[in-house]
DNA sequence: CTAGAAAGATAACGCTCGGTATGTTATCAT
DNA sequence: ATGATAACATACCGAGCGTTATCTTTCTAG
């Protein structure tokens, strides 16, 4: 709880916050390191390279926020409790207060910087894509667990249905980013997930 | 037809194309201005700086796009035609093969920039917001001309809607891009455009 | 034909970037 | 206690960035 916290841990945790806020192009090593209170030397004792580092924040955020996500998602909530703490995750992630940055509205860091540098650097492509797996992954038990609760019509391909609302919250993410808009994130969030589901909102 | 094509405009197209396969913080002007076959001295002739060319090529390509979509979205087409005409036009223009580069799946590469940048340049993300708009408004006519003929139930928000379907085809987008599938765009495009509006496909 | 401006070319600038080389300090098993 | 290794610190590098200054060419109005 003291400083012994790893600073190998510090430094993604730091690089994540300020990715979310900028991106991996505009966010440094040097303002990394500085932001992180840890020296450069420190970063290239634990990361052969920016783009290393990025892989690992991917690997590292997917463990720690499969862990929040499988709490969310237990059995002890119904169906329509998942999905609306499904929704509502996205929303805290999407506008998340930082200790870098005062309280805007922010997309997936690893969906956007996957975006842009996957046609240069394999490493992040591929760290982007097993993060983006994973969290389409936690839509697609969402769904099922709707289906089963006769909640929604039981889609033929759960998986595409998954990814589709996991595209669109990302897209809504990034539209609310540009027009740093927060009540339509919420707004268009909700709605449009209620509407591609097609579930009446109780 | 010739070598007469003002440079300027050379200038903004080739800029335009490799912002759309990379993105705008990895493209140079050194790049563009190699690509165009123009110099720094014109380059920087025409333009105050790299965002002010930015900022004019969204505005350009806002009225160029602008012509297209309304003989694409014109009255002679019926409200059908109309959606498939607008969807095509999307896959179209998101897998497009360029002068630079092979085909591959690209993002708008002024909704991606936006997101980007708008935390540091005014100007970008003005612009952005601005070609933003006119793209969700060109949505609002499609929608507006469905349920004019009967095909969707008619929207309480139409503008709402057709923000939610332009971020939803924008996440599908930027998902192929880092999953480099065109097939997984092409169809999650017209399944979710159609599912969110709620039409059976004929 | 000429003056003046628009358009383009060339070279350089200051700065920041990711990365490295080489040092020093802490940790820990033997 | 000692040797080895992990952890961190400092200083620096070459390259590339966006931008500017300065010069030459091309065009065009009068």
């Amino acid at each position: 709880m003291s400083g012994k916290t790893n600073s190998k841990v510090k430094l993604i945790e730091t690089a994540v916050d300020l990715v979310r806020m900028s991106s991996y192009t505009d966010v440094g090593v040097n303002e990394i390191c500085e932001k992180a209170g840890v020296t450069k030397g420190a970063f290239y004792h634990h990361f052969k390279s920016k783009a290393a580092l990025y892989a690992e924040a991917a690997a590292y955020k997917k463990e720690n926020e499969g862990k929040v996500l499988q709490s969310l998602l237990s059995d002890r909530h119904d169906a329509m409790k998942k999905l609306n703490n499904m929704i509502g995750y996205i929303y805290y992630k999407g506008f998340q207060s930082t200790e870098t940055s005062e309280q805007k509205v922010s997309g997936c860091p690893f969906f956007t910087a996957g975006a842009i540098n996957s046609q240069n650097d394999e490493l992040i492509r591929e760290a982007s894509m097993d993060y983006v797996d994973h969290e389409v992954s936690h839509w697609e038990l969402v769904i099922t667990s709707l289906a089963e609760a006769n909640l929604i019509e039981p889609p033929q391909d759960a998986r595409q249905l998954a990814r589709m609302i996991y595209q669109y919250a990302n897209g809504v993410l990034t539209y609310s980013r540009i027009f740093d808009d927060e009540r339509t994130m919420r707004e268009d969030l909700e709605t449009g997930i209620y509407r591609f589901l097609n579930i009446k909102k109780n």
